[in-house]
DNA sequence: TTTTAATTTGTTATGTTATAACATATCATA
DNA sequence: TATGATATGTTATAACATAACAAATTAAAA
């Protein structure tokens, strides 16, 4: 696993690709999500900015840097549990489809895995004879992690 | 299309079978869910349930009336809009796999179909190769309806 | 370098979805 | 009809999210 601070080097590279910075907060925030190695939700972020950082942020101004680091690519946000993650994929240089979750029920660990076109073509085929055309959806499917298994 | 009153019967039938009853307000409220035939919010319903029964419901009473009726597999919950939709197949006798939703993005119209097994096994495999294990999820699969395609 | 414009962040208010806790009403049956 | 179970009413509050405007900071032009 890559030390922290090379990851927001990269993260700054993608930043000014997609035409932003990677200002302090939002390299605060962003190292706070990958620290945390999984998915926070926005007051959770704020709660726990203060406490790490020794200054304030409103949930308000969470929302919006998330939303600057996800159209840089750098979070994604889970939609069924409304939490956000730091991007997996950060430090590769090539870009991305969209990505699907695994999502542990037990432990809440988060894989983030690219499913292959031909089963995404498979289930497009199910879902024409519904009279529905698949967009390319990011899929978040609830499993059980290995670790929990057992 | 089955007359509502005709479903609303079989309603009735699947609460006693699960335990509980069909209440006129129950009833109401899955026969509103059913003359919409699309997804509405808890909050939708309540503000509507005024407006067709001249009588109020709060939204408190509405998520508990929802509560019973997906217990009874008379309502399903789409978790990305957080919208409540009529079961399709509340007259058909045979019990149901945990149903999946194509849901179009322009007109919000919702088809509940259940993807065959084969392709969920697909799935898994290579959910495995993560090092996860797939639980039978309810997919919510966003597409485009080929009325709104054109 | 100063002025201007654009971006970023702060602040307050409010909207939406959902549940907890307790009171009251209705129904089923002993 | 009394009793217990089920159903609904009511109030409060939690968690997630966005709108609107003000202040501060940064980038770029004059």
């Amino acid at each position: 696993m890559k030390a922290i601070t090379t990851v927001l080097d990269h993260a700054e590279k993608q930043c000014i690709k997609s035409g932003t910075r990677l200002t302090e907060k939002r390299r605060q925030l962003l190292g706070q999500l990958l620290a945390s190695g999984k998915a926070m939700s926005a007051y959770e972020l704020a709660d726990n900015f203060a406490k790490k950082f020794e200054e304030k942020i409103s949930p308000m101004s969470v929302y919006r840097i998330l939303d600057i680091l996800r159209k840089a690519n750098l979070v994604h946000k889970l939609n069924l549990s409304k939490k956000y993650i730091a991007c997996a994929h950060i430090t590769c240089e090539h870009s991305h489809a969209i990505p699907q979750f695994l999502i542990c029920r037990q432990c809440d660990k988060v894989s983030e895995i690219s499913i292959q076109k031909k089963t995404i073509g498979e289930i497009g085929e199910q879902v024409k004879l519904a009279n529905f055309q698949l967009l390319n959806p990011q899929l978040e499917l609830h499993c059980i992690c290995n670790d929990c298994k057992t």
